[in-house]
DNA sequence: TATGAATGAGTGTTCATTCAT
DNA sequence: CATGAATGAACACTCATTCAT
């Protein structure tokens, strides 16, 4: 039914996704990602009508989730300081954790791959996700606790949070909290502003 | 005759390292190289024997002259502070310049498709490479200068740099020199240190 | 179901015998297999992983059945005149058999051809052929009707039989039971033995 | 000069003629040729035309020794029992001799291979050389020697003689000499004629 | 004559996708 | 919905051959 079909649906996505990240989208067979869901090849076809689509509905998750996670930082609504850091932590959370990290890491790392068809819709996404950084990055300038331009600094962010993917091990002597506080001590001014 | 020869190996290279970063090596077809170059796709495997042999031998050339140019860094003899912003300055030239992106670039996204047996000669070059970021980091720590652990200033520099290959747009309002002082002021404590 | 799919790959496994046969291995072509067959090339691969597993399975029929035959010969149990004879007429009709000989030939003209990693299946049944054949001319001998020595003789009597492949015409002045008959006077001596 | 020359080109039909029968026409490469001779692949276009006129003249110098020898025998004007002893023993020596092996096992295995053009030149010399075996073994009935049918027996003596490429090794307990008066017992009776 | 570079046709094989059952 | 067979286009790579130097 519905149901079953979903989850077969659900399945298949899980499977491609963490195909798509440890192997990348062109390495990545059908035959291969069928195999893991326990089916043919061909049977795919009648959930997804590409290779292309997987591609996007994973992305397209990942944005999405992204973007509900970001609003509500938002909507929680505390300084500019507890909501930069509310973001690092969930960028960095979602990147490494084990049940969403396939999804998000697709994201960053197979754009290129996608049907310009389907980049508008994730381009809409990825906007939203960057002016709600932009906002937070703002404020902490206005609040004088930014240690440099706002655009820069969420350059710096972003390139130091999605780069842990290829060496932080869950479990080491860092935690992501630690990672985090450092990004949050490297960015901001101590000594300045409400959370401080 | 020599000069020839190692032209259009180099020819072949160049096209091959533009295309590995533009679309990804799985992406990228024998085909499109050779049209790049000017030959018929069979004629590339006179000069090397295999795709994977060019995805080699660009990372190769890529992570020597890092190494050569990381070791004149060393040679040249400064202070912690001096050293480090050579770096900085060196890992975003390689990674930005218009001559040597192509390399770069694909040193650093293609490694997961290379033959196994080809890792090993690499990851002595990448090691060497690291070893002089760490010695740096470490003098600078000594020093009092780092506002941070120098391995974890490490991934945060790594990649802040890397990721300028994604955003940064020379001719922009943001120079190169300018990013790499601002990643300077970010790890480094200002006041302190020879070179202040 | 079950039959058509047997009968696909029959077919294809007939094709390449065939071709095998008459052009040999190299010079046969997966294209020239699959016109036969009536598909393209590329389908051939859902059925055998190469061409060379599809060598393999033309040999391994014939080697198997060659040696459920000589089984046969065996437990019928005559005498080793009735043995040997039926051993030659066997491996002459295998050889002529107008629905047999290209499977046999291919066995015969193309071991060179195999993956060693095929090898070793095919030379036990070899082994096996073999041992019936050294039984029984043996047994001959020890009963004073080999006119030389077995090994030597097995020798004679496959170069003779296999090189009728390149002469023997059906439906000739000479019949293929004149011919085992003429292969067996040669070999034995004539008023010795139970079946003389 | 022309001394030279004929050497090369001897030099290329002897690696030529090797790489024939050790791997088979179709799966030796004229690259492979020219590495042993110590060349490039292009260079052997300057003494052959074509790969099939290397497999051309490699057959035709074969059969035309062949037809030398066999004419010598001829000459020599033995009783038939001696002249069909000395065909029986020249064909063993021809395709078991190391010198010569490589063109005559190359002269029995890759005729199918032959551009269809060169085939009448090959196959009037093969005429000539059978009908020195056929007058033989007419003679050798006539004189109430044989123990079948001339032509029969002409195949089964070829076969036996060339079947034994497959298995004789030089130096082992059999001696071509010793083949030799066993394939000559096997065909004619003895107490009958003047070599005996 | 030999070289080294290139050709061009062809090779075995892969793979996303389709479709009758 | 899933299967199993097939498609068709593309792929990396091979190899006999050519040719300017």
């Amino acid at each position: 039914m519905v149901i079953d079909a979903t989850n077969t649906r659900q399945r298949i996505l899980n499977a491609a996704a963490r195909l798509f990240r440890e192997r990348g989208f062109h390495a990545t067979t059908t035959r291969a990602i069928s195999e893991i869901v326990g089916m043919l090849s061909g049977s795919l076809f009648h959930h997804f009508k590409s290779k292309e689509q997987m591609l996007f509905e994973v992305m397209n998750d990942a944005a999405t989730q992204l973007c509900v996670k970001a609003d509500a930082v938002v909507a929680a609504g505390g300084d500019p300081r507890t909501r930069l850091r509310a973001l690092i932590q969930l960028q960095l959370d979602c990147l490494i954790g084990e049940e969403t990290r396939d999804y998000y890491a697709v994201l960053i790392a197979e754009w290129r791959e996608l049907d310009s068809a389907a980049k508008p819709a994730l381009t809409a996404l990825r906007g939203h996700y960057a002016s709600i950084w932009n906002t937070t990055l703002e404020d902490c300038a206005r609040a004088g606790l930014l240690r440099s331009d706002p655009q820069v600094m969420q350059f710096v962010l972003h390139g130091s949070i999605n780069w842990a993917s290829t060496w932080f091990k869950p479990g080491g002597r860092l935690s992501l909290e630690d990672y985090a506080q450092i990004l949050e001590d490297l960015m901001l001014r101590s000594g300045v502003g409400a959370a401080d």
